[in-house]
DNA sequence: GTGAAAGCGCTAACAA
DNA sequence: TTGTTAGCGCTTTCAC
């Protein structure tokens, strides 16, 4: 915590009250302009920064917003904070960030922090555990992005949400009108989207006539220790011709293996697009998710909850571009 | 900011007062174990949460770091912040990030946000202007990483920063070990990093005994926009039969212009490692940065630099890894 | 082992 | 247009 100059050291050079400084520092239009001026000169030259907790504490608001995240090293949500930040940036809050890791003990924890320092809401990924958030929030506004709540009778909090089962679909369909004929799927750890994506991925395959098969549908571990394997698993043994890939950190897995396989002719679709995947050998169909949106779209609920908690909640779905290569 | 329970709820609930209700929560030994424990449950009952705010203020320390970097989305910098939090939440201390964009305007408004919110530190990548950082830090301890501001006898911070010099000048020397006889070479805009990462190259070409030649020395522009120009340039009209760039994001254009201009036999060397370089069909060299050890010395400079005010500024550089691939 | 009271830096009535 | 005062939620002497 920074040294010192106060707003009384600043009332004292100038010769006037605490008050005055105050409201000659907000550019409240009741102080007289030569007074305003010499205030915020003496300020500067002091070099005064005013102590935002201690507005804070007084006015009971601290325009700062809490963000909840898995990994910001995932270049998916790299994108979504980035987002998330410029549009509350926008909306004139700031925001502070807390990796989970996918971790429910670190996610509440984090939740506890965030509310300690009194953000005045919480954007949440949720990770996916049979946490109450309700008894954790209290009367913090909240709202959940790219993944919901595993509670039964959801929370009263916003949730915006991606188009798992369309974006999906899309893919695979995508994949099955290039010439798959078998396309297997490994799915993801996080069970929110992975219900999801299965779903868009078997409506593909039953709106192209072909049966799904148990078989061919392998599930990633948290930290995709298994998907090399279960790569060659469906490739070789399975014979499958198409992959589906529930996101983006399963995929570097697989595109590790890939050159070990002699598969050239394997159709490839994954959810979550990044730029470099312009420049790989292999072509690959995916998703691009709309994250600019979605982080705008969080932000604009939050903070209208936050100026009116009497805001029903609601549940908006965004759609994914597929992008062929 | 959250609604409402706060100490004097506790205290009131439990018959006792705030000041046992703050000991009990802080576990004093000064409190009866009966009383600490049923104060515990009323807490947690009541879902009371600690108003962090005002405890910073009265105790007069935040335990919160403020760091400034360019900008997330940069793999370098997603890699560095998070490093440092790693770090700092290991130290005791949380961070807030500010995303700058190369512009001082922002340095300088996000420098300010974060000393009203009463920072304890800060670890700042310079964006390189003519900022006076002693006269905005004031009394607040900092340390610059990655780059060091250009002030001509430089401030009383430390700095933590990777050997440009020796990362280049392996780089070069083993695209020419590789065969290429002339390297081209794509500076970086940012003025500190550029000018030493110049000066390995050019040492790398006179220690094998090649002329420096300026007509193949280009520099890119902030946001890369002449990059694939410059690479046309280089490789095509100027012959180069090797190419330095310096940094990701220069590369990332660079990638993109290549298969333009069928120039299958270039070595090419860049700072920066990305893991899906792996992928790529053209081999890279890079200079792998010791980006935890960057994080991790920033905070223990910062944090003992807190501890201790008077303790004496140093330069501290990290030797990069060469990756041939 | 516990309570009363002061005070961190600020803003917002209320007066003047 | 400016000053006085109270108080936000917390910790910390200083009493008892």
């Amino acid at each position: 915590m920074t040294g010192k100059v106060t707003i009384k050291d600043v009332a004292k050079a100038a010769g006037v009250s605490e008050a005055t400084v105050s409201r000659a520092l907000s550019h409240s239009p009741r102080v007289k302009r030569d007074t305003s001026q010499k205030i915020q000169n003496i300020a500067s030259n002091l070099g005064y920064h005013p102590n935002d907790l201690a507005r804070s504490i007084r006015v009971q608001q601290t325009h700062t917003l809490g963000l909840i995240i898995p990994d910001i090293l995932n270049a998916f949500f790299t994108h979504l904070s980035r987002a998330i930040e410029d549009a509350a940036s926008r909306a004139g809050y700031d925001v502070i960030l807390v990796n989970t890791d996918e971790n429910l003990a670190k996610e509440a924890s984090g939740l506890n922090l965030l509310l300690e320092k009194q953000v005045d809401g919480v954007i949440i990924t949720s990770a996916g555990g049979p946490t109450d958030y309700a008894a954790i929030l209290g009367p913090t506004p909240a709202v959940f992005v790219d993944r919901m709540p595993p509670t039964p009778n959801h929370a009263p909090y916003d949730r915006v949400l991606v188009d798992n089962v369309q974006g999906t679909r899309a893919i695979v369909s995508q994949l099955i009108a290039q010439g798959a004929t078998r396309v297997g799927i490994i799915n993801s750890a996080v069970s929110f989207t992975a219900s999801e994506r299965l779903t868009g991925y078997q409506e593909a395959l039953t709106a192209a006539g072909i049966e799904p098969d148990e078989a061919i549908e392998a599930t990633a571990r948290t930290d995709n220790s298994n998907v090399q394997q279960m790569t060659r698993q469906l490739l070789i043994n399975q014979k499958c011709d198409g992959l589906f890939v529930a996101d983006n950190t399963i995929m570097q897995s697989v595109l590790r293996k890939l050159p070990d396989l002699d598969v050239p002719h394997l159709q490839l679709g994954g959810f979550d697009d990044q730029d470099w995947f312009d420049f790989l050998p292999q072509p690959i169909v995916t998703a691009r998710q709309p994250i600019a949106e979605l982080g705008q779209t969080a932000i604009d609920r939050l903070v209208a909850k936050i100026e009116d908690p009497d805001l029903l909640p609601e549940e908006i779905r965004l759609a994914a571009t597929t992008i062929s290569r």
